[in-house]
DNA sequence: TTTAAATATTTAAATGTTTCGATGTATTTA
DNA sequence: TAAATACATCGAAACATTTAAATATTTAAA
């Protein structure tokens, strides 16, 4: 006797305006910004603001600047520990836009 | 008796380097250009540039500008018909935008 | 072969972005 | 409580983008 399990997962999407489409690209359209983000990848999705300051050969005033604009693209979640900053990404938002993209498609 | 098909689809994808991510991202970060690409959805994947011109509210130049970005991060793939100019919609760059993307959850 | 139509380029003004130095604000440690 | 650490904000310089008016180019039609 055989069971064949058919596996799929839902994606509940969040329906994404314009405006709120237009500031991730805006986000996404910075080399410095790119790279903070693909180094997410690397340590499991959580990062804290000193290691992305001394990955940038930026000052701290400019990196500050980056984070601030993927933090208010929602695609990174700040958390606040003691004095330091820890940032999340996250990974709905990204879900969302990548849809909002797949969706010109149609 | 029964057969069972597993359809799936192999999806090549050309890797993307981190310039030309950017630059479609800056390509996305516009609300002209995100409308125009949206309109692509209506019109089965084609559009002339006349057509565009009348949706947004822009002048004659100002669109031609919005068309080169989209164009320069090979998001579209403009097609001469005499004197008239057709887009085309490339969903493989799209697609190859996508997973990169993809690839920043892992 | 003029003339008209469709699109591109140039130029310039207005606006937005990136960057850094200087300074401000929390928070922890001495 | 004073000093140190981590991060944010301000102000200004350099640079990029958006937009439109004027003009150029390409192609088709008269």
């Amino acid at each position: 006797m055989f069971y064949t399990y058919l596996c799929f997962r839902i994606q509940f999407v969040r329906m994404m305006d314009n405006k709120k489409f237009e500031k991730i690209a805006r986000a996404l359209s910075d080399a410095s910004r790119i790279t903070i983000l693909q180094q997410f990848k690397k340590k499991k999705g959580c990062l804290y603001c000193a290691e992305i300051t001394e990955l940038l050969d930026l000052t701290q005033p400019s990196v500050s600047h980056h984070l601030k604009q993927l933090v208010d693209a929602d695609l990174l979640i700040p958390e606040k520990e003691g004095r330091n900053l820890k940032y999340v990404l996250n990974e709905e938002v990204l879900d969302d836009y990548i849809s909002s993209l797949s969706a010109l498609k149609d």
